[in-house]
DNA sequence: CATGAATGAGCTTTCATTCAT
DNA sequence: AATGAATGAAAGCTCATTCAT
């Protein structure tokens, strides 16, 4: 039941999410409140009101990003090859985290830590869509067997860890996509070339 | 030129070394130097005699699983087989930021950050002994092309990254190892199976 | 003088009423405003226009409490007995401290705080009820020389005071009331028994 | 094991309480630390090093006057005459809450909020005397049956409570303890003259 | 060298009060 | 009139770091 929100609240809400954007974007995800408050000229008491912790806050900024991992995803489950749809759900997951950091803390944590709904019934869509592109692609044999849903979250925010580490994250999402991919796809069954790997 | 520690001295900086490694062990990174000082029954000037920054203290903290690394690491040069040094060398780069998170967080920032003149040692001769195997896989024509050392630094980090993630990340690693290794293998050339990927 | 209110405002009034009395009834007469507007389900603006100060609504709280004991006290002053009226006036004042802890910080403070005429008014009335019976029980020289109308006062909210720190003040304020009316009471003046005292 | 204070610290630890008083002297027994640190001209985590919570330094405030209350009470224990005893007992009560405010705050709260074991045990030994002349008094007949030690706290409390409300209390305590005590004294059990009382 | 007291910046949190809607 | 968002002053509290002893 979210009412509209007043127009100066929007106002306010709004510019808080930007100022706590530019501080994220400078590298500091620990948004110290007050700092943010001082930065977007409100009053502490205004940014308590919108986003009573850090957490809040965090998951309010990922949520457009979330968004539209969540719309990749569903584009993931409807293609025709299960493999495709693998491919597409890791890589919108991959450029998710790396576009946006909050979303990359996010999808880090646990449902546990949520503090906004919305987050939670996202994070759960987004488990349910994982869950049917990764179905297809083990009925259909494509996916390395033992698998589960958590190990490809856990394994693609691995990887966007592990872009980060990069110089330049996004010159090596692909190669490291490729990677993952590579590693995630069911091993060849009639290997007969290099048996012992 | 590191001069012998008086025995009272060194007593100390061991006190404070494990203490350290307790609170680490208990889940906290953040090294609190007060709060180390407190329960390692020292005062808080003489942890910072030992260690100036929580860098140094951390780096002080990895150093007996850098060194097991540095171990495994020259071991993983020595095989017959190239892939094995490449299995062997990022399993034990695995494990060890597995065992010890300080290990981890070392190995996930850059020279830049180092403290303490035996860590960037340290990481200059593994990094020479990862391009050592690097180079024997890549001309053995095992490993994926264009993967450089730093992206086997970042893949495997981010691997462990993917196993803290895990509940049990012991009983992931395994999985998760071989996942990457299967994703850095080069690629079937004459890959008649699968066309399409 | 008192403008009728309109159907919702009074509502509104009421609700208010209703909550603060509920918080105060919690043990805490700080009475947050914001809190009390956020419980009533009404805007802080509503609190404020009904009740500019904490002190006005304290005062609001606590008349109907007051108008009990002004006829409580109004009859003290129509029976025959004047120790009597003594005894009638002194427990109204702690059963009413007791049964509303807005009345016992009312009337524990002076005029100079009300916020409300009403308030200042109901205090000169039962200011003047007092007199009178402490008037008669000195004609009849049953009461204590010296004892002021402000000290009968103080000394009634300090016996209401003690019998709050008891863990159970219903239990309590009978005795204590027994001690305070003994202690009120005139020496007795042939005292032939204990002449130190 | 209260090690000696180094001597800055002890110099520290004396203007903050010293402030403290001044701040307590002008009617704010709130104590907010910050405010105190700023006054006293040392850090905030000076006061929070020697005062962790407002309360204790609310009994570090106390303690002087509580341990001349303690003298007293000693003292109160030694007389030949029980009722003397209970005299000079809860004038010591009352004299010292009306001299110290924090004292006042600290009687009149249960050993559970104590901060200081100190505290604690001056509450104990208090109690210990005023049990040992409670306990004359009752056997020599002269106190009111009925009443216990803990009575007798809350209304010396109250009595101090009442006095704080006069103008002038210095003024009024002599004429309130003495209302007090004779309404603690034993009545008259010939009382032929006042039967209905 | 060791100690631990002192410092003070920085963050969270709460509320009384104002004021735009 | 009513609403409730915004404000910002006050606290509270924690810690990294310095420095007198």
């Amino acid at each position: 039941m979210t009412t509209t929100l007043r127009a100066d609240a929007a106002r306010n809400r709004e510019r808080v999410l930007a100022t706590a954007r530019a501080v994220a974007a400078e590298g500091d995800l620990s948004l110290p409140l007050n700092e943010i408050a001082r930065r977007a000229g409100v009053g502490v008491g205004t940014v308590y009101r919108h986003f009573p912790t850090r957490r809040a806050l965090l998951e309010a900024l990922a949520a457009d990003a979330f968004a539209t991992l969540l719309d990749q995803a569903r584009a993931a489950t409807r293609g025709d090859d299960p493999w495709d749809g693998v491919e597409l759900l890791l890589r919108a997951f991959l450029r998710g985290q790396l576009d946006d950091p909050a979303l990359a803390e996010v999808l880090s944590t646990s449902a546990e830590e949520d503090a906004i709904a919305q987050t939670t019934a996202g994070r759960e869509e987004l488990g349910a869509l994982a869950a049917i592109v990764l179905a297809r692609a083990t009925r259909a044999g494509r996916l390395r067997p033992g698998l589960t849903l958590d190990d490809l979250q856990h394994l693609v925010c691995g990887t966007a860890f592990a872009a980060r580490l990069a110089d330049a994250p996004d010159r090596r999402v692909e190669l490291y996509l490729t990677v993952l991919l590579a590693g995630l796809r069911a091993p060849d069954p009639t290997g007969a070339a290099r048996p012992a790997d």
